[in-house]
DNA sequence: AAATTAAATTGAGCGCGCTCATTTATCAAG
DNA sequence: CTTGATAAATGAGCGCGCTCAATTTAATTT
């Protein structure tokens, strides 16, 4: 009986994330998406714990599906420029679903021990070799600079993701020269 | 009779704090804050718009106090040294009001038009002369990794505030040249 | 002292996210 | 089929942050 469970589940999360195109997370309540999805209040909770877990499964599977494009398309050698090019890719879809970001990151932010192995694992796909001690050191450092200009970016109601984009280049050349040293 | 309206503010803001402590900011409800203050729900809401700004209003002026003694006992040169030694008396501050520091954080990283201005001028304390466009790039970026580091402790269970001075330190070490020439 | 105006406080009530005892649907065993 | 067990869905109801028309209190004017 799993499959008509699945169903249920998936027209759910399909009106929750149409309504919260429409208008906005904060301003679909969850009697909104239980009705557009025609299944009772509780039955929403039945299948995710929490509203923000809806935004999360509509969102993860879209950030995943950003991060394998820019991994396709990855060319440039140092770290920093390969920051710069998932940056690319993601800060646009960031800048371009805002308010769902900034609602995700209140929470992820204090889930670092969920965050923490994704980060080491993406600091990894910087550098083409093992990274040494140093290395990781320095890769936690880009990451810094990479949340930090994103977060500001969310934050900001003028900016704009290439506006971004060239904050970060700009923080990235600043290390310049320690690039080459693997 | 803005006296009166003060008097009531203050018992309001006391009560709530005293209850922040007890249970935390979550289990505490703005009902009960009424009730320890002997007023209405309403009279809390027309002295404070909303639950998150009684809070900030007693755990702002704290951190001001906090960042006063820091100033005091500035006595390192170089900026790295210098934020170093605001995180000696910040992070642990936040540490210990780890709860409280998150829900602020949740909000205030929103509000970087409010926020950006703050920073700025603290970049320009951790630099002795008039810094140069290189110093404030190099400024943020001290900055990306202050908040970064902190925002890493404040959302891992584990963390103290030790270990993320440890953690910051070995960051800023990472620069170790280019301090020196300003 | 009375009347008028303004400031401060009140608390019933709203919509919210979410819970949980109850009901309904599903399906395998007899 | 009937029955009994299990899974799924239900919706009344809870406590929450917060609003606002109404009321009380204080200050000002006459």
């Amino acid at each position: 009986m799993s499959l008509k469970r699945e169903q249920t589940r998936a027209r759910i999360l399909q009106a929750a994330w149409q309504l919260f195109h429409e208008r906005g997370y904060q301003d679909t309540s969850t009697r909104a998406i239980a009705r557009a999805a025609g299944v009772a209040d509780g039955t929403v909770f039945s299948h995710f714990e929490t509203k923000l877990e809806i935004l999360k499964a509509g969102i993860i599977v879209r950030i995943e599906d950003v991060i394998e494009q820019a991994d396709r398309r990855l060319s440039a050698s140092t770290p920093a420029q390969r920051l710069l090019h998932y940056a690319e890719y993601l800060y646009p879809f960031y800048a371009e679903n805002a308010e769902f970001s900034r609602e995700l990151f209140k929470e992820l932010l204090w889930q670092q021990d969920d965050l923490r192995p994704q980060i080491e694992a993406f600091i990894r796909k910087l550098f083409p070799k093992p990274p040494a001690e140093r290395d990781l050191l320095y890769g936690h450092i880009l990451m810094d600079c990479y949340f930090m200009t994103l977060l500001e970016g969310l934050g900001d109601t003028e900016y704009s993701a290439s506006r971004m984009l060239d904050r970060l280049e700009r923080k990235l050349a600043y290390f310049g020269s320690e690039d080459g040293a693997d």
